[in-house]
DNA sequence: CTCCTACGCCTTTTT
DNA sequence: GGCGTAGGAG
């Protein structure tokens, strides 16, 4: 067994000890996804059936690159294993199940947009003030007493909750969640938390034996990130493997230091709990990186020696000091954004780096744009994770609302969504008739509308209900002789979406018709692919199963285009991820650490545990940035920088290269009245009262100045007599190539 | 009912 | 600085 060979002592005990409960504390880089995936190899080559195995993770990013190791080791038998997220594998058996806990089989799933959309309409409709009754607020106390395992009632009995929410002087969070709840269900929707709580509610009802049949098909467990937990997770992986006469075959890999989403109900209790649970425990430590360099090790290990509470260990590396850990201090963000994008290009000269080693990781989705601006500016290809993802843009959820009713038209955000878009006369007056006489008379909307005819509504309303109806009735026909292309096509047209599309001729309308194509063609690709690829245990290609792979999709899982770029995303995307070379930006108070951690110890140590796992994905070059002023809200902050830089041991910090070095002109405070415009101006540097030059003194090699981009030198000129382009190299606004008959430039 | 504009809120982090 | 919504006019 050679893969055996390429294990350490340590890995290899892991892998090899195929029965009972394993624990696995895995520091960054210790070769943790081997161990976990050699192991699933390894039950495969002993004689485990692969359909008996799960594993279960947090991104489907992993998933796949899991299972593809696997298939390097065993060959096909790997797309047998059962391995996925948590939310895509219970969502494959709730699909299966669902008809036992009363939902349809053609569920749908919400995203937190619906989830919002659903609490809005609910605080509307008790007549409760949406400013005290903030959809966010409620939906994350829904979210966190699902992942406790507290129903509804169960909410409403609990006086610490309520005394809570008294305190936070919205008494009735017990009365929205209640509703929340009933309307889901009567929707045949599942929020993200319910795939879980729904799931534990299957196994835990237990209708027609299905808790045995789960656990007899799941002799073998694996659960990977397992710090990231939370208490209903644990509940159903118990649920699983932890009863008498279970052989307790459950191996959980995980790192305490690496623990970052306790805001979602994330504990490492799971942990200390897992050894009271499972005694029979073996635990090993996977101790030695073999990702970085000394100085990022050192870094990384002195940083998270301030948080208190943690399970001892000490992280190794083999590799070397390496450079030492470079610090940008920088005088705004824009200055940050030019600094690092200057940084990139030497880096990519000096060390022949491509761009898709390189990663800009920050704390807050809003940071991205001012680095897409420099790197745009410096023609740097880059790629932008999370964030808005494709499939929460308007266009698309609005097709996507169109699929889903026609597969569940009970389902009610998409049917309020759709019911007059494109415009189609049923207004707002209209709709809010139709949700009372639903509410009235215990009916869904489409119950309702279905017999519009019975209500006291005007004649002609009646007839474009009426008519919108026979549309959807229309769709849902198609159902059983369409494939999901063929009837996505079929909805685009005659929905007349794809009409109001193309009478748009604006750019962004435009931008908006190439989306929907887009979301068309992948639709296309869905239906054409020969199974598994990139959507996972997937047999079937109908349109449910579309739509349900679609909803736990992410913007990580969407790198079709295997282009050279530049990876810009939140730290807490990069978990998991390594490049060679990585920039983590915005180090200042308020930003990292997050004003709103800030009131907690425990909120910045989970902060403290972020920086960690941010400095850990540098396998050579490390370089942290801070700006002393920053835009926010469209105001400018001044912010010290942050606290976790002097954390760092200063035998792995390049000392020079914190000297600020000149200010970049423009970019920051010194430049006059472009400091309260959002795009630096550079009008400023040059003479107020210039000349343009003549087309035909501007030749290769001399230096110009154009009153937008500023200073460059001009590398060459083509295109005869009138037509002269220009190519000219700008000190700060990169390459560019501009029409001389046009261009406002300046001999210099 | 629809279109347009002004204002107000916003930003932690994600499946 | 940007997006969604409320509120007014047509």
């Amino acid at each position: 067994m050679s893969y055996l060979e390429e294990l350490n002592d340590i890995q290899r005990a892991a892998v090899t000890n195929t029965d009972g409960p394993i624990l696995v504390i895995a520091g960054p880089g210790s070769g943790k996804t081997r161990v976990l995936t050699y192991r699933i190899a390894h039950l495969i080559k002993t004689g485990v059936p692969p359909s008996q195995i799960l594993a279960l993770t947090f991104t489907n990013k992993s998933a796949r690159e899991m299972k593809a190791r696997i298939a390097s080791v065993v060959g096909d038998a790997a797309n047998r294993v059962w391995a996925g997220t948590f939310h895509s594998i219970f969502a494959k058996i709730l699909r299966f199940e669902a008809e036992k806990i009363g939902y349809p089989a053609s569920f749908t799933i919400y995203d937190t947009q619906d989830s919002k959309s659903l609490i809005v309409n609910i605080v509307k409709e008790m007549g409760l003030d949406p400013k005290v009754y903030v959809a966010n607020g409620i939906r994350s106390r829904i979210s966190s007493a699902k992942s406790n395992l507290i129903s509804p009632p169960a909410y409403a009995q609990n006086p610490s909750l309520l005394e809570q929410d008294r305190a936070s002087k919205r008494p009735y969070i017990f009365q929205i969640y209640e509703r929340y709840a009933s309307r889901c269900k009567r929707s045949g929707a599942m929020d993200f938390d319910d795939l879980l709580y729904q799931m534990f509610l299957l196994l835990h009802k237990n209708p027609e034996n299905v808790l045995e049949k789960y656990r007899n098909r799941f002799k073998y467990l694996l659960v990977d990130e397992f710090q990231d937990t939370n208490y209903l997770q644990y509940s159903i992986i118990r649920k699983l493997t932890d009863y008498t006469g279970s052989p307790k075959n459950i191996c959980v890999v995980g790192d305490d230091a690496q623990s970052i989403y306790a805001f979602r109900g994330a504990t490492i209790q799971n942990i200390l709990d897992f050894k009271k649970h499972y005694p029979k425990l073996k635990t090993f430590k996977l101790e030695q990186n073999y990702r970085s360099t000394e100085s990022i090790v050192l870094a990384a290990n002195s940083v998270i020696t301030h948080n208190k509470k943690q399970i001892d260990k000490t992280i190794r590396s083999e590799k070397g000091d390496g450079e030492r850990i470079k610090i940008l201090k920088t005088v705004s963000d824009a200055e940050e954004g030019k600094r690092v994008a200057d940084s990139i290009l030497e880096l990519k000269t000096r060390n022949h780096l491509r761009n898709e080693d390189i990663a800009i990781l920050y704390r807050t989705n809003a940071q991205s744009r001012i680095f897409e601006e420099y790197l745009r500016r410096h023609n740097i290809a880059y790629k932008v994770f999370g964030g808005l993802s494709f499939y929460q843009r308007k266009e698309i959820k609005d097709i996507i609302a169109y699929l889903r009713l026609t597969i569940n038209q009970n389902e009610e955000e998409s049917l309020r969504r759709v019911i007059n878009y494109p415009k189609r006369g049923i207004g707002n007056t209209t709709v809010n008739k139709i949700v009372k006489i639903a509410d009235d008379n215990f009916q869904t909307l489409w119950e309702t509308i279905k017999e519009i005819h019975k209500h006291p509504l005007p004649a002609k309303t009646q007839q474009k209900v009426q008519s919108f109806v026979a549309m959807i009735e229309g769709f849902t026909k198609r159902l059983a002789s369409n494939d999901a292309y063929q009837l996505a096509t079929h909805i685009a047209d005659k929905s007349g979406i794809l009409n109001l599309m193309k009478s748009d001729t604006s750019l962004e309308g435009l931008n908006r018709y190439e989306n929907l194509r887009e979301m068309l063609d992948g639709i296309k690709e869905f239906v054409e692919s020969d199974e598994e690829e990139a959507y996972e245990v997937t047999d079937d290609k109908t349109l449910t199963s579309y739509l349900q792979n679609i909803a736990l999709l992410t913007d990580l899982d969407t790198d079709t285009e295997n282009t050279d770029r530049v990876s810009l995303m939140t730290i807490h995307s990069a978990k998991g991820l390594e490049f060679p070379s990585v920039f983590v930006v915005g180090l200042e108070e308020q930003l990292f650490p997050s004003f709103m951690s800030m009131q907690s110890m425990d909120g910045i140590d989970e902060e403290r545990r972020l920086f960690y796992v941010a400095i850990t994905r540098a396998e050579k070059h490390l370089t942290l940035s801070y700006a002393k002023s920053r835009y926010h809200f469209g105001n400018i902050r001044f912010n010290e920088p942050s606290r976790f830089i002097d954390e760092i041991d200063p035998v792995a910090v390049d000392r020079d290269a914190m000297e600020p070095r000149a200010v970049v002109r423009g970019a920051g405070l010194g430049s006059g009245t472009s400091r309260f415009k959002r795009k630096p101006s550079l009008t400023t540097t040059l003479d107020p009262n210039f000349t343009p030059a003549k087309p035909e003194e501007i030749i290769a090699g001399i230096q110009v100045a154009h009153l937008r981009f500023g200073k460059g030198k001009v590398i060459n000129v083509e295109g005869g007599a009138a037509n002269k382009v220009a190519t000219i190299f700008f000190e700060e606004a990169g390459q560019k190539r501009i029409m001389l008959k046009f261009a406002k430039l300046k001999l210099l």
